[in-house]
DNA sequence: CGGCATACAAACCAATCGGTCGGTTTCTTT
DNA sequence: AAAGAAACCGACCGATTGGTTTGTATGCCG
């Protein structure tokens, strides 16, 4: 018999369990949030001793930046997937903005999201850690409104706008769960954004809206 | 010479007390966070011992829903009251949403409210608790839009939208302030939803829109 | 095979948490 | 004035926190 080939090689062993703490992390955040996610909570949910929490990270601090680093960082991909899955829809702008609502303001995503974000309120270090990976999705979302309003001008400020109603209403889901999960307000507004883009060529707003835009984060 | 007058009554005390604390408590929340917010902290800052506060309140938990309901409680007569700066404006409707915005989508009162939302998710308590207080802020933004939207039809739905926009403009103002404070987007808002009010009347919506709708919550 | 670094476990630690308790001051009541 | 209740203080408590250390098993490499 060969030498003893070892089950599992040590790089493996690293990244699997860096990716078990770190999802540990995430589904204790959407249980417990914050103030709740304790580590010996997040150890004990991810069946792992404290020492190899203590060997992969260098605090709790780290382990909750890492967890979200994962977490946007996959999003983005995802982000960037969703463009594809347009091809075939009749109302592409429509399909855009269900996508994203189902994707990204709706379950575990959206908890930790506003974990994470009230977090970074009172947290520089952690905003600052996490500011890349939140304008690397935003930059998706871009790309992606891009592609299913083909009409160059203006379209931004409105993308900006449509994440601003997302995020609102999934603050309300987040408060209390609605029958439909809000589909009727996505109508509306998926209408009233519509027209607006449509109309927009003939006759100017009401009230200018000028002005430098800075870019939405998540 | 009488018998030594009380320079404060014991009411006085009492209330000014309980006050004192929702006061500290309130801005710990905002300088801190809700996990930062410990009692220490609190005590600390409001200058008062512990036994102070064990007298006022059950718990910690009391503490902090008593200083959400009285921070609620206060931006309902808040919002009540802004429906009377309305007069004389030449654009109400836009009065109303900046106005909205000025006081309850920035500052202390967001802060705040948003570390509530998100500490009601995982606190079934807290958000049964809070409920009430939430409900009576809408309805009070309910009363003040009617006003300035005095064609009764589909407002109703029209305003919820419109506190979706101020929630996500808030949250994207709480990871980077931006320079002119969302005033642009506000404006651009502001003009497509009055051009939605207005053209209503004559063309349907592409989209269809109906549906009950639940009210919305903060 | 043997020396060694990595991966992980479990006991341990000081600090801090929310909460309690005996004691003192301040008002109220008779 | 005296007795009693309410307001308030500050020391104290057990439990839990994030973090460390010591020990062991396992994959790596000469």
């Amino acid at each position: 018999m060969a030498v003893t080939s070892p089950s599992r090689t040590q790089e493996e062993r690293s990244r699997d369990m860096r990716a078990l703490l770190i999802e540990a992390t995430l589904d204790c955040l959407q249980a417990q949030g914050f103030h709740g996610a304790s580590l010996s909570v997040i150890l004990d949910r991810a069946g792992v001793s404290r020492g190899a929490w203590a060997h992969h990270f260098s605090s709790k601090h780290d382990l909750l930046a890492a967890a979200a680093e994962a977490m946007m960082a996959e999003a983005a991909v995802a982000a960037r997937a969703v463009t594809a899955t347009l091809d075939g829809e009749e109302d592409r702008f429509a399909a855009l903005i269900e996508q994203v609502w189902q994707r990204f303001y709706r379950g575990r995503h959206r908890d930790v999201l506003f974990e994470l974000v009230v977090a970074c309120r009172t947290d520089g270090e952690l905003a600052q850690r996490l500011r890349p990976v939140f304008i690397e999705l935003i930059e998706s979302f871009r790309g992606a409104w891009g592609s299913a309003t083909p009409d160059a001008s203006g379209g931004g400020d409105l993308l900006t706008l449509t994440l601003f109603v997302l995020r609102g209403m999934a603050m309300q889901e987040m408060l209390a769960e609605s029958a439909d999960g809000q589909a009727a307000l996505r109508g509306l507004w998926t209408g009233i954004s519509r027209d607006f883009l449509q109309s927009r060529h003939d006759r100017p707003l009401r009230q200018g809206a000028g002005g430098p835009l800075l870019g939405a984060i998540t």
